[in-house]
DNA sequence: CCATACATACCAACCAGTTTGTATGCCTCG
DNA sequence: CGAGGCATACAAACTGGTTGGTATGTATGG
């Protein structure tokens, strides 16, 4: 049947391109406005090479949210190698890297997980199983730079690091989804500054909110 | 055609039974999840009678947004009856609303506007408006109660309330989407208490986080 | 030579939307 | 007051395109 010459093959690198093209639509339309043949045709492979690679689309669904918490959580795990001096450096190391993904964006910032859990957690037990396990990863880790600050430095008032984690990526998860509705990124870079004022505030006990009038939104910005 | 009897019409019943089965449609699947056929199922009613009210699917969805944002402000609302006398009394009643929310419902909580934000934000720019303009009528709302606290008392750090109020809705928003994932109701009323105490701390100065093990739900507040 | 890695064609179900027909209730007008 | 007209409110069948998934092939490389 394929009249065409087949393309030298390259398994790995097919993979790699499917599920690449699947997270770049799933962060445009979601996950159920994304068909398989557009999937295909972004990564340039037919339907026959997908289905070989992806038993399902719900597969490929999985595949995408792992390979997009890998390299998320590579990013974060950045914030270890900061200095542990400051009791504080490594939670603000981290609230650095996001607001870096801000900043090093051209588009809106948002996340896989975030996407396919507001679509799916109530109709697709499997994903949202999924969903779940790298939404308390992400959560883990942010307790953990918590806890290492409260281990080194004894809070003003005593905080439960596990909440304050859960406090911190719904914060991080609205943000976007807010920031990308109201087409204003400086939304997440504002919140994320506000957020850190209030883990600060709960060491220090100064300033619970930086007191200025916050950054002019409007024009576009440049930082790197 | 018909050989079936026609019920008895009632326009304005149909439309508003449209519009709710397209509401629970979309907080369970999402909107381009939500086919057309299945809306009209649920309602009860033929697609003669859906393309008779709506002239397209995105139509349905606006109108599934104003009836859900025009419910949730009249809920919302309600914080305006509070005293005014303790300055933070309004504000208090307005995260009682919140929480009630999660309290008064057994299935998840969730949110049209941030359902339909998620998916459509950066692919369909109509609703992405229409989303937007939502979700600033929400934190115009928490802005002005912010506001009226710090008219009727200065608070120990000077903040900006449309700050603070696009935090909350980012806090509440994420809350929601992070609580249905996890299976977790809690994580929207611990997030929401320990919110509360932040805006407090804004205020008194004195503690800005519940101490330890986060407490139960709030008391229950009137439904409607 | 044979498992792997694809390509192509195809399928039934479903998609949003249209067409066509008819039942209903109100509004004249005699 | 009753007959008839007529816009409204639906029902049902249908259309062209798309959906996820499959069947069947063949090219490739070890």
């Amino acid at each position: 049947m394929p009249r065409t010459l087949q393309k030298q093959r390259r398994p790995e690198e097919t993979r790699k391109r499917l599920v690449a093209a699947a997270q770049e639509l799933v962060l445009e339309r979601g996950f159920s406005a994304s068909g398989v043949d557009q999937i295909c045709e972004r990564a340039g492979v037919t339907k026959g090479a997908f289905f070989h690679h992806f038993k399902s689309k719900d597969e490929i669904g999985i595949a995408a949210l792992g390979a997009w918490a890998e390299f998320g959580m590579a990013a974060y795990a950045e914030a270890r190698k900061a200095p542990a001096k400051p009791p504080l450096a490594r939670v603000h190391r981290f609230f650095d890297i996001m607001t870096g993904f801000v900043t090093d964006s051209t588009s809106p910032v948002t996340c896989v997980v975030g996407m396919m859990s507001q679509e799916l957690a109530q109709a697709n037990p499997v994903l949202r199983g999924v969903c779940s396990g790298y939404l308390g990863d992400w959560t883990d880790f942010a307790k953990e730079l918590l806890e290492e600050a409260k281990a080194a430095q004894k809070p003003r008032v005593d905080f439960d690091a596990a909440e304050a984690a859960w406090f911190l990526n719904a914060l991080w998860q609205g943000s976007m989804l807010v920031a990308k509705t109201r087409q204003d990124p400086h939304i997440v870079i504002r919140n994320l500054a506000h957020a850190r004022a209030f883990i600060d505030g709960l060491f220090s006990g100064t300033a619970t909110l930086p007191p200025r009038k916050s950054p002019q939104p409007r024009t576009k910005r440049r930082t790197k």
